[in-house]
DNA sequence: ACCTGAACACCGTTCAAGT
DNA sequence: ACCTGAACACCGTTCAAGT
């Protein structure tokens, strides 16, 4: 008789023996899952526990309340969205354009495939500036303002701060996901939207006309 | 001895008797000053209850669970958006490119002045196409999609679907304002932003060049 | 070091009963 | 019609105690 006879949720991640030594990453998987399928608000503590099997108090040691949790997911959040966007980057010849359209696809991707993760990752307050998290996810956003600077010495952008610019693209089209995700817009009128985003963007950035 | 000689935040809207015929209302406006200073997460009915003075049990006559009295709030929300956005339109002559700033000003005002309120319309899953508030919340944009008609009877935008055309500046302001209330950007960010995002819509979505 | 069990102060929701 | 009070099944958090 082994002590490990039900298989409760053995999950992508690894087969090591349970209880001992990962109880933290076994946690932080299940609530992924149950945030996904749940959203945010039907995250508790102590059915988390429940079903990972260990007492309501133990995440404790882990977690210092509701709060650390739900920051700690966000916090995966932004470093697998930033390796998403830096996978799109470079997987996808070096043109501009087909990039814009690469990162776009994979941010709106992102956004829409776990719409609750997304949700936990902007309304968490830790990320306003000198906030703990700011940083981090500043940092996923890299490859968009690394394109930016790309379509500026192209010629393909006007000059000036990268950020700056590439915060329209941004802005855009994460308003456009976040409409989706609110059930304003269907699939369909995304994907429109989200070309027309980029579409427009590219226009209105241009340099200014010099003939 | 009158029975109520507390004051018990009477606020804005009426100096009716109270307790009797417009404990719905009380429980709104109550409810939606909680939400303002401390979020969806923090509002809970027995509080407000107790706040409004009746007991836990009584909210449940007119809001049937939390939900519903989530919902009702983010539906008067829509209706406020609405009047704002058209008095934007309005009250600004009637000239294109004005009405525009007008307009995502007064949009960008709402989102930061009541972060919680917009985050509470936009998560509200009855948002949905067929679902029973989706007319109520796209009635509020109609002025935006009004100001994309004018723009293109004026030939200054691109034809299309209305709708279409102006999704693209809708999403690109409730970006730039969901950058802000995330804490992602700052407030002077937001302003620049706001800027670029109109300029950008309004050189990329301009008829294609026929010389 | 890591986990458990009991305890505390809250919830939302339901329902018989009051006026 | 509108509200109350008790009850039920949950929470998050804390803390002494176990191994």
């Amino acid at each position: 008789m082994s002590t490990t006879t039900f298989p409760i949720q053995l999950s992508f991640v690894s087969e090591r023996p349970y209880h001992h030594g990962n109880l933290r990453s076994a946690l932080l998987e299940q609530a992924e899952s149950i945030l996904r399928d749940q959203g945010a608000e039907q995250l508790s503590l102590r059915e988390l526990a429940r079903q990972v099997g260990v007492s309501h108090a133990a995440p404790r040691r882990h977690f210092q309340d509701r709060q650390a949790l739900l920051d700690a997911i966000a916090e995966n959040g932004f470093a697998r969205l930033g390796t998403e966007l830096s996978n799109a980057f470079t997987s996808v010849g070096d043109s501009f354009a087909p990039r814009v359209r690469a990162l776009a696809a994979a941010y709106v991707r992102f956004a829409t495939d776990d719409a609750a993760l997304l949700e936990l990752m902007f309304g968490a307050k830790s990320l306003d500036p000198d906030g703990p998290m700011h940083d981090a996810a500043m940092a996923a956003f890299d490859p968009v303002f690394e394109l930016i600077a790309q379509g500026q010495a192209e010629g393909r952008l006007e000059s000036g701060d990268p950020e700056r610019v590439g915060m329209v693209l941004f802005a855009s089209i994460q308003g456009a996901a976040a409409l989706f995700t609110a059930g304003m817009i269907e699939r369909a009128a995304l994907d429109q939207l989200t070309v027309d985003a980029i579409t427009y963007f590219l226009r209105g950035a241009q340099p200014a006309q010099t003939s």
